[in-house]
This record gives structure tokens, C-alpha cells and sequence, in this order.
RNA sequence: GGCCCCGUGGCGGAAUUGGUAGACGCACCGGACUUAAAAUCCGUUGUUCCGCAAGGGACGUGACCGUUCGAGUCGGUCCGGGGCCACCA
């Protein structure tokens, strides 16, 4: 029999499998329904072994949960929005539009040929035209709701790309493109309210059980809930000043106020007091980088104001400004109680401002007590505290708000680290944001009938800033209100808006309303999403969101979006450097004995640790020459063997062509396999060959179903191993039970090389497509064997083992036990003290 | 600085949740087939000691300590690696 010819078959059981729309999802089902998904690709024009690695775990869990007799959605689009797009269109003269589309294109084709059951009917590209469409709907709902709204803000703002930027594109304090220094602007931008989510979207992550608890644990932090005490001061110019803080119990240990430099009553100050107004410069120099906020040294100014303290009128606190202090948390200015915040004591001790102990551990002297260097922040009793001395730190945190509160000038508060979400761009490759401005009736939101806004045809980007901003005709429009002249919002969404909701579009992608509610209701939420866990936050906080939103307006019934969530890990390659040190590509190079070597001139180059593949290091493969070499089967399995699905796993050639192997094995052993029993042939087995072949497969069935069930797809394939190699060793066994063991093996490794799973079923003489069986059963009865090995320890070592028959009685395995020559030997005529046998698994002797 | 995760052969990694550590794959080595190679198949492989051999002993899951008849698994301390957040009051 020939070689497996991976090329041919391929694209053969693809188009077979496109003629029967085999993957194409009914609307209505009696069979229970499973949503897979794995997070949609942005469009860059081709697909690398992430994607690979990532759509091979989602089909392999849809043609699993297929074949068990689920109703299966597995679709797949586009996020086709943003900034790749526009770059591009700047640097080569062509349109956005025409470029993410001839992308889509060819990567679609690159998907194809990977052999993912997918329901290509479904597609769209968040960038379509009706996509957007639907999607200024939902933001004009929001709208309404009171869910969006308009705002100041501090931006990062390009002076020379004219543009917001957003964090990540700040690098070192200046623009990524344009290597400007950025700049803080205050502009009117679009907002989210997500922090009114923000006590549900936290509760709920303990809901989330089948999500990672490394991403519920860091959307945790993200959200950064604290529980404090919001309380005023009195100033001596007679205003007042709100404080937030966690730690009211050490209120007698304050020694100052400090404001932001971008507190309101700082920036009033400033206006009539030069120096004060150079020092808020000086502040703002500061970088936000790791780095230099480090580095930074507490700087303070006094404005000379002071600050009576809540409990004695007489005590009058420094007000100052202080770089330290951050406008966008709490309230923009606290109370400094050095001696248990170490900002505080830096601050103090630079400033010679008083440093008391209030709490001081039990063990310590409160006499003697002292900070030093390091504020302590453990638990202890309170002291040099009036009414609050030898309270814990819970009982003062308790009575200091109660009192505040009973006063009127304090409120127990919940602070959250979570800002809302800012999602205008200056963009023009994005969701035009459907408002306009007129003069006349200010902000007015575009009627529904006159959506979509749709993005110009033509996007000139020879202007400075936004180019939606510089059309002058795309921008102007009549006010809905007066009908009067007005302009369009020329901002865009955050393309982070279009992928908040993709999911439920997919339910009913060609509704004429965003949500069609009984598509979304039956399908929802996503049983299985997989992704990067550079989504741990952003993305999947968004989506929760979102789908939160929808569900207050009644669109969607649930409000978490994905049931169980797999973040997977990332893929590595060697890195190698020539002497120059260059990095150097893996088809540069040839290894020799654990060496490698430039292919054209023979020099030796260094190799480096495995690394994330990335352009810039040289080290990617391209998925098509894998699949062009080997076939789509042999890089789906690779993805899957060895390495568990969360680690980063490592690409090397020696693994590829170890899946090769495997692969040209299976079909061997389908078509090599002589004098099989016709299919359907009832299996027994009456020698031991035959019983041993069944009890392997049997058991092998039942492990990777179970391994499925939890997505351990390299223990799966571990066992599919085991099953190959035992059908390897079987050829004595009863045709029928031989039959059964290829069955078994064909079917159960079908989600995994679904087109070598295609050939060897037909192979073995079937006309029903294997992606049309159902799921092999196990017999538990077969799975388990009549007989066990029981290891004997004496003393907690291994000194022997023993054969016997399945729950034999416990005196008869200790006799057993005390009777083999291993144990005898180590027993040494010592009479044991203590027999312990755990039933069928170990007898351990003591002696 | 805070929070969290991970340390098992030459490598990737298994190990019913406290019960035979190293399944399975890669690599290596030896053998078969072949004129030869490729392909394929079979076998060996944690370290170390005793033995001509059959076989047997000791050590072994980052280190140390503890709990237990028994620890890769549980607890403590430390070492090493990684992640997230971070002047968040």
C-alpha cells in the first residue's frame, strides 16, 4: 500500500465536507447545543502558528462535542478594525478597506486548508458595513440607557501625529510612530460607563468556574475593589477637601494633607501663585513608565493652607501638594499618616514632617516603638490614639467611620481601581461614533433611520491628525434636532467595542436588529472560548461587560458572555545569531550534532533560547510550508502532542517529522491490516491476545474521552499512542477484535487529523463519513481486567510485587505479600509489626 | 513593593489526588531488513554500586525540616524561574 498522500486526501475531504455543509450549524435542534469559539483573528494578510495552534484546540472540541451528539456552533470572522489597516494605507497607497479585505481573503484560504469544521456560513468582518451598522445601534441603546457618556479627560496626545494614542502605544513618554514627546490634553471624549458594572463584574468572576483562576485573579486586581472611608476636612480658607482612605484607624497619626497636582483646588491655587504653577510642571515631567515612577523622588509643595483634624479643631495639618498623589483615584488627595505608608514616610522624612506610631505590634513597646525606615503596616494595637488607644486595628477602623459618620462629614465608601472605559479614537479605520455636534442643540444622537454612518469611500490620509476630521464633506451634516448645520462626531469606537459583542452576532449574523434575542438565548453564553492570555483583561472584561449591558436592555438573558474560558500558551522557537550578531531565520540555518550553521556559507551561528516566535527575532515558521511539507494533520497533532494546552510549547523540526511518523502509522495500520472482519462484525474474544487488544481499546476510549472532557489533549494523544503501538503488537489477535481496536483508534483521533481519520475509515470499507459517526462507547466491563498487580513495601520501600485476582481478600494478599522472596529477603526474619494493605493498589509492611 | 503561579531523566512531559515516580513522545545508542541509503520494524536508556552472569543494593521529583505505615502530591522555611499589577492612599 502506498503513503499516505496528506496533500491529496486534504484537500479532498475538504471538499467533500464543504459539498455535504457538514459544519453548517442548524438554527433549531433537538439535540443539546455547545458553542465553541476561539477568539477571532485580526486580519494581518496571513495566519501564524498561534492562530494554528489556537483554531486546531477549538476543532478539535467542536468535532469532539459533534460526534458525541451535540448541536455544534463553531464560526468564524473577522476583527477587522484598526490600526495595521491605516499604517499600511499610509506606507503603500492603498485603502484600508481594500487591504483588510484582500487579507480576509487570504487568510480564509490559509484557515481552509487547516480543515476546521467551520461554519463558514456565519462569517462577517467587524468592518463590514452591516456589522457597524448593527453596532451604532447598540451604542445609541447604550446611549439611551445612560450607559455612554461624554466627558474631559486626560489623553495621551501626539503633537505631530495630531492623534490620541492609546497606553501601549506610549513608549518612554513619546508617540511609537511619530517619536514625539506626548503629551497630557484634556479633551471631550466618549466613555463607557463600566465602573457601574464594577461591584457585578467582580462578584460575578466567582461564578466563573470554568474560567482560569489566574484571569478571574487578575481581573480581580484590575477591578481593584477597596472597602474605606470617604471624610472631609475643613481648611483654613474655609473650604472643604474630601479624602479617601483605607485606613482610618490611623487618623491620629496624620501629620499632613497632600493634593494632587491636578486637584481642582490645586489648579485653583496655582492660578495666583507662580511657583506653585511651576511645580505642577515640574510634576507632570514624570513620567507614568515603571521605570521612572521608581526612580521618582516625593516631591511636595506647601501651599500654606492648612487643615483642621476631624476629632480636634485645634489640630491644624500642612496642606500640601505632593507629585505622589494621583488625580484619578479616590479623591485626588489624602491624609499622610507616614508611619504606616511608606509614601508617607518618604514624603515626611524628606519634608521633616512629624512620623507617630498609631498601631504598634503586640510584641513591641509602645513607648519605644519606632518606624525607623520601614512604616509598618501589620496588625497591632492602637496607641498614642485618645479614644481609639488599645483597639485593634478593625475595632478603630470601625469606630473612627462611625463617628465620622455620625458627624456628617465622613461616608464608608468603595473605591474601585477600575476608570471607565474612554472609547473615542481620532482614527479613521474604526466605527464612526453615530452623534453629531450642533451648535444650536449640543450633542444629538443620529436617529436610527439614518444609520449606518457609514466611513467614506475614499480616506485621505495626506492630512495632518484624522482624516475623517480633514473631510470636510463627510463631516458635515444637518442637526436631527433644529436641521440646522452641524458636524459629525469624526471620532471612531475602540476597536475593542467591536469585539465586545462578535459572539452574540455570530448567533444570528444576518438579523436585521444587533442581538436577535431567541438565536442569542439559545445559543449563549459560549460553552468553550479560547484564547491568548494577553486577553486576560481587556478584551474579556469588555465582553463581560457588554454582554451585561445587552442583558440590562433586555436583549440577552445571560449576562456572562463565556461559561468556560482555556487561555493557551504561546509558541517558541530556538533563536540563532550570526557572528555579527544578527538574528538569523531557522530556514538560514542547518544543524549538525546539536550545532547550526549558516546553509550558504557553513558558519557557525549561536543558538539562543526558545522564544515567543516573533518578526523582529527572526524565529517564526510559516504554517503553510509545514502544511505544504507534511499536511495539515501532522501541525494540527503536533500542536497537540506532548505539551499541555495552557504552556507555551516549543516547535522544532525533530517534533514535526515524530508527527509525520505517527501519522503515516495510523494509515499503515488501517491499510496494511489483512483479514479484518467485515465491519459490523460482532466482536468476541476468547484468547488472550484478543482480550488483551480489547481491554486496550476499551480503556483507551475511555481516557481520551475523559482527557477530551477536560481538554488535555496531550495526555489524549498519549493514549492514542499507547493504542497504536499496542494494535502494532496484536496481529495475532481475532480479526473482529482487531477491527474494533482500528475503529477505535480512526475515531478517536478524527478530531484531531480529521482528514487521515477520513481516509482510514474509508479504508476499513465504510461509506458514512467518520465526521458523520458517532463517538465510540466503552464497555466498562472490558475496561477493567480480573487481575492486579499489588506492589509490596516494607517499610515504605518498593521490595517487590504480586499478582493477584481483583478485591481478593486482605488476609490473602498479606499472605501473598509475606510470602514473596523480595520481601522476604528485606524482612530478613524480622517478624513485621504492622501489615497496612490498600485494597488492589499496595501492601505496605513495617517492621 | 503587593498578589499569584511553577521547579520531575539529555528534552517536552505522565502520575485515580497521599499508594509501584519517569506513561507517551523527542533525542541517543544497539540490532533487523538493504549491495548501500532512505523508509520501516525490534530492543536499550534516571544516577550509581556489587556481580562473568542471572540478579541484587543504594540514591533519586530545586534545598532543608515536619506530618504519615507511606510524600512529586499535605504543612513550614529557604533557593531558583516566570506572570500580573504597581507612588491605588
Amino acid at each position: 500500500m502506498a503513503r499516505y498522500n496528506a496533500k491529496e486526501s486534504e484537500k479532498h475531504w475538504q471538499a467533500e465536507w464543504e459539498t455535504r455543509a457538514l459544519f453548517a450549524t442548524p438554527g433549531h435542534s433537538d439535540k443539546p447545543k455547545c458553542y465553541v469559539l476561539e477568539m477571532f483573528p485580526y486580519p494581518s494578510g496571513r495566519i501564524h502558528m498561534g492562530h494554528v495552534r489556537n483554531y486546531t484546540m477549538g476543532d478539535v472540541i467542536a468535532r469532539f462535542r459533534r460526534a458525541q451528539g451535540f448541536n455544534v456552533l463553531h464560526p468564524m470572522g473577522w476583527d477587522a478594525f484598526g490600526l495595521p489597516a491605516e499604517n499600511a494605507a499610509r506606507d503603500k497607497g492603498v485603502s484600508p478597506r481594500d487591504w483588510t479585505y484582500e487579507n480576509i481573503a487570504a487568510m480564509r484560504e490559509q484557515l481552509k486548508m487547516m480543515g476546521l469544521s467551520l461554519d463558514w456560513s456565519r462569517e462577517f468582518a467587524t468592518c463590514d458595513v452591516e456589522y457597524y451598522h448593527q453596532q451604532q445601534k447598540l451604542f445609541l441603546d447604550f446611549y439611551k440607557a445612560g450607559f455612554v457618556y461624554r466627558s474631559e479627560a486626560d489623553v495621551n496626545w501626539d503633537p505631530v501625529d495630531m492623534t490620541v494614542l492609546a497606553n501601549e502605544q506610549v513608549i518612554d513618554g513619546r508617540g511609537w510612530r511619530s517619536g514625539a514627546v506626548v503629551e497630557r490634553r484634556k479633551l471631550s471624549q466618549w466613555f463607557f460607563k463600566i465602573t457601574a458594572f464594577a461591584d457585578e463584574l467582580l462578584a460575578a468572576l466567582d461564578t466563573l468556574e470554568r474560567w482560569p483562576e489566574k484571569v478571574r485573579l487578575m481581573q480581580k486586581n484590575w477591578i481593584g475593589k477597596s472597602e474605606g472611608l470617604r471624610f472631609q476636612f475643613s481648611l483654613s480658607n474655609g473650604e472643604k477637601l474630601d479624602v479617601f482612605t483605607t485606613r482610618p484607624d490611623t487618623l491620629f497619626g496624620a501629620s499632613f494633607v497632600a493634593l494632587s497636582p491636578d486637584h481642582p483646588l490645586t489648579q485653583e491655587l496655582a492660578k495666583k501663585d507662580a511657583k506653585l504653577e511651576a511645580f505642577i510642571a515640574e510634576c507632570r515631567k514624570t513620567g507614568t513608565a515603571e521605570a521612572e515612577i521608581e526612580k521618582a523622588e516625593k516631591l511636595g509643595y506647601d501651599t500654606g493652607l492648612t487643615a483642621a483634624h476631624p476629632f480636634d479643631p485645634d489640630w491644624q495639618l500642612k496642606v500640601m501638594v505632593a507629585n505622589f498623589v494621583l488625580m484619578g483615584y479616590g479623591t485626588g488627595a489624602i491624609f499622610g499618616c507616614p508611619a504606616h505608608d511608606q509614601r508617607d514616610l518618604d514624603f515626611a522624612r524628606k519634608y521633616k514632617l512629624s512620623v507617630t506610631p498609631v498601631v504598634v505590634p503586640s510584641d513591641a513597646d509602645p513607648k519605644t516603638f519606632d518606624v525607623g525606615k520601614e512604616a509598618y503596616t501589620g496588625p497591632g494595637k492602637l496607641a498614642n490614639s485618645r479614644f481609639l488607644d488599645g483597639m485593634t486595628v478593625e475595632q478603630a477602623k470601625a469606630e473612627v467611620a462611625a463617628r465620622l459618620e455620625k458627624a456628617g462629614i465622613g461616608e464608608r465608601t468603595v473605591n474601585y481601581r477600575l476608570r471607565d472605559w474612554l472609547v473615542s479614537r481620532q482614527r479613521p479605520w474604526g466605527c464612526p461614533i453615530p452623534m453629531i455636534h450642533c451648535e444650536k442643540c449640543g450633542v444629538v444622537p443620529v436617529p436610527k433611520d439614518q444609520l449606518p454612518v457609514k466611513l467614506p469611500e475614499v480616506i485621505n490620509f495626506n492630512v495632518k491628525g484624522n482624516p475623517l476630521d480633514a473631510d470636510t464633506a463627510w463631516k458635515t451634516a444637518t442637526c436631527p434636532a433644529c436641521k440646522g448645520h452641524a458636524v459629525r462626531d469624526t471620532d471612531t469606537l475602540d476597536t475593542f467595542a467591536d469585539s465586545s459583542w462578535y459572539f452574540t452576532r455570530f448567533t444570528a449574523p444576518d438579523f436585521d436588529e444587533p442581538v436577535n434575542k431567541a438565536a442569542a438565548d439559545y445559543w449563549l453564553p459560549v460553552d468553550q472560548y479560547i484564547g491568548g492570555i494577553e486577553h486576560a483583561i481587556l478584551h474579556l472584561l469588555y465582553a463581560r461587560y457588554f454582554t451585561r449591558g445587552t442583558a440590562k436592555l433586555g436583549m440577552v438573558k445571560v449576562s456572562e458572555p463565556f461559561a468556560g474560558l482555556f487561555t493557551q500558551g504561546m509558541v517558541c522557537h530556538e533563536t540563532y545569531k550570526d557572528d555579527a550578531g544578527n538574528w538569523v531565520s531557522p530556514e538560514e540555518i542547518e544543524k549538525r550534532d546539536g550545532k547550526a550553521f549558516l546553509r550558504d556559507t557553513g558558519q557557525e551561528v549561536t543558538i539562543g533560547a526558545s522564544e515567543k516566535m516573533s518578526k523582529s527575532k527572526k524565529n517564526t515558521i510559516a504554517p503553510e510550508t509545514i502544511i505544504a511539507e507534511y499536511g495539515a494533520d501532522t501541525i494540527r497533532w503536533f500542536m497537540l502532542s506532548d505539551t499541555p494546552p495552557e504552556r507555551d510549547i516549543e516547535w522544532t523540526d525533530a517534533g514535526a517529522e515524530g508527527c509525520w511518523r505517527f501519522v503515516q502509522r495510523v494509515w499503515r495500520l488501517c491499510t496494511e491490516a489483512a483479514g479484518l472482519a467485515a465491519p459490523g462484525t460482532p466482536v468476541s474474544a476468547d484468547d488472550d491476545v484478543s482480550k488483551a487488544l480489547r481491554q486496550a481499546t476499551h480503556k483507551a476510549i475511555a481516557a481520551v474521552t475523559e482527557h477530551l472532557e477536560h481538554l488535555r489533549f496531550n495526555s489524549a494523544v498519549a493514549q492514542l499512542y499507547t493504542l497504536s503501538n499496542t494494535i502494532g503488537a496484536s496481529d495475532k489477535a481475532n480479526p473482529a477484535a482487531r477491527r474494533e481496536a482500528l475503529e477505535a483508534l480512526v475515531l478517536l483521533s478524527a478530531p484531531m487529523m480529521p482528514h487521515l481519520a477520513e481516509s482510514c475509515w474509508q479504508a476499513l470499507g465504510h461509506d458514512r463519513l467518520a465526521a458523520e459517526t458517532p463517538w465510540p462507547k466503552f464497555d466498562p466491563a472490558l475496561t477493567a481486567s480480573d487481575s492486579v498487580t499489588i506492589a509490596i513495601q516494607v517499610n515504605g520501600k518498593r521490595r517487590g510485587e504480586i499478582t493477584m485476582a481483583k478485591n481478593a481478600d486482605n488476609k490473602d494478599v498479606e499472605a501473598a505479600a509475606l510470602a514473596d522472596e523480595g520481601v522476604k529477603r528485606a524482612l530478613d526474619g524480622k517478624p513485621p509489626k504492622k501489615v497496612i494493605v490498600v485494597p488492589n493498589r499496595i501492601v505496605n509492611i513495617v517492621v
